[in-house]
DNA sequence: TGTACATCAGTGAACGCGCGTTCACTGATGTAC
DNA sequence: TGTACATCAGTGAACGCGCGTTCACTGATGTAC
C-alpha cells in the first residue's frame, strides 16, 4: 500500500506507467497461455524490463494474477456496458460475445471463459477478486438486459452468463472446425442471433 | 499398440490392471488439480509405483493426459446415459450435474467443466479426443433428451452442454457460498429443477 | 520335475531445465543547502 | 545556480526447487530343454 507510494514518490511518474504495462501484458498473456503458462520472466520481457525488477512492482506472481483478473474482469464489465447501449442489448452482446473473433482471441477476451477452472484452483486473493467481479457482472447484466422482468432479472442473467461461458470454452477446446462452428452457432440461435455475417 | 501387447506378454496379468490404476489415478487427479499442477511421480505415488516405471505404461506424460481425458469424458458419457433411462431424463441431469456434491467433488466429476480451458491450450491428440468424445456426447445428449424435436435436438442438446458446464465451472470458481449456491439454483430453476433436498 | 536362461515391469539415483524469488549493484531522479 | 548526498526502479547473476525424462540395476515371471 504505502510501498507503493513510497515507491512513486521519488523517480519520475513514468514508474506508474510501467507498471500499467505490466498488468496489461499479464493480463493479456495469461489469458493466452495460462497462469502456469506464463512466467514472471515472460511478463517482464513483454513489458520491457528484467525480470528482477519484478518485486519492485508487485509482492509476488500471485499478487499479479490477482490485479491481472481483477483488471480483465473490469475490461469484460465495460463491453457488457456498451453492448448494453445498443438498440438490442441482449443480441449485441450475444454476437461479440459468441463470434469466431472472441474465441480465437482469448487473449483480450472473457477471463471467465479463459481462466475459470484455473481460478478455482487459485489462491483466496485471486477467487476473492474473481467473486466481486462476478457479482457485479451479475447485477450489471441483470440490470442492463433483463430490465422488464425485475424478480427474475438476477436469475436470467446468471443463466446466460453461464451458457455464455460453456459456449465460448467448448467451443476453443473442440479441435474440429466445424464442430466448434456448430456449438457457436447453436448457442447464437438459443438467443436469436442469426449467423455471423462473411462466413 | 504393439508395444503394450509385448509388455503384457511375459509378466503376470496383472500389469495391466496397474496400467488401469495409474490412469484412474491420473483421470481423478488431473481433474482435481489440472495437467500442469500433477506430477508424474505424484500419479505413481498415488498407484502405489514409484516415478521411473512411468514410462513402462505411457510414452510420455502427454498420452498419459490424452488417456486420461478419454476415459473421464467416457466417465460422463456414462453418467448421460444413466440420467436417459429416468423418468423424465432431463430433470434427472441437470439435479445431478448442477448439484452441491458434484461442484464440491471435481476429481470424479465432469472432463469439460474442470478442464476444458487446459484443454483448448494442449496438444493436438488431446484435443483430438477431446472433440471425439465431445461429439458423441452431443449426439447422446441430442437422441436422449430432446428425441421429439428431431430437427432442433442437436441444438438443443448444445445449448443445454453449454449452459451446464458453464454454470458448474463458475459456480466452483466463486469464493462466496451464497453466490455459488445462487448460480446452482438459477440454472437448475431455468431447466425446471428445485432446490436441492435436504438443503 | 528341475535347472539355466531370457524378458521386462518396477526401482531409485541422476540428468538438464525452467521456474519464482533474492540480492549486490548501478545510475538516473530528486533533495538539501 | 551549483554541488554533495539519498533514494529506489531496474539490472542480471545466482539460489533452491520441482519437474519430465533417462538409465543402469534388480528380481519375479515365464520359456526351453
Amino acid at each position: 500500500m504505502t510501498g507503493i507510494m513510497n515507491a512513486m514518490r521519488y523517480p519520475a511518474e513514468d514508474t506508474a506507467e510501467r507498471h500499467e504495462h505490466i498488468l496489461d501484458a499479464a493480463s493479456h498473456m495469461f489469458r493466452q497461455s495460462g497462469f502456469d503458462g506464463v512466467s514472471v520472466a515472460a511478463v517482464m520481457k513483454a513489458a520491457g524490463l528484467t525480470h528482477g525488477g519484478f518485486y519492485a512492482h508487485f509482492e509476488s506472481k500471485d499478487a499479479l494474477v490477482a490485479a491481472s483478473v481483477e483488471r480483465s474482469l473490469s475490461e469484460t464489465l465495460d463491453l457488457v456496458e456498451q453492448a448494453g447501449e445498443a438498440a438490442e442489448p441482449l443480441v449485441a452482446l450475444v454476437a461479440e460475445y459468441l463470434s469466431t473473433q472472441h474465441r480465437d482471441d482469448p487473449a483480450s477476451g472473457c477471463t471467465m471463459a479463459a481462466l475459470a477452472s484455473e481460478i478455482s484452483r487459485a489462491s483466496g486473493p485471486v477467487r476473492h477478486t474473481f467473486s466481486a467481479q462476478v457479482r457485479a457482472l451479475v447485477e450489471r447484466i441483470g440490470g442492463t438486459f433483463f430490465p422488464g422482468l425485475r424478480a427474475n432479472a438476477r436469475a436470467e442473467a446468471i443463466v446466460t452468463m453461464s451458457t455464455l461461458v460453456g459456449a465460448l470454452l467448448i467451443a476453443r477446446a473442440v479441435e474440429d472446425p466445424a464442430l466448434s462452428a456448430e456449438i457457436l452457432a447453436a448457442n447464437r440461435a438459443h438467443f436469436g442471433v442469426g449467423p455471423e455475417v462473411g462466413e
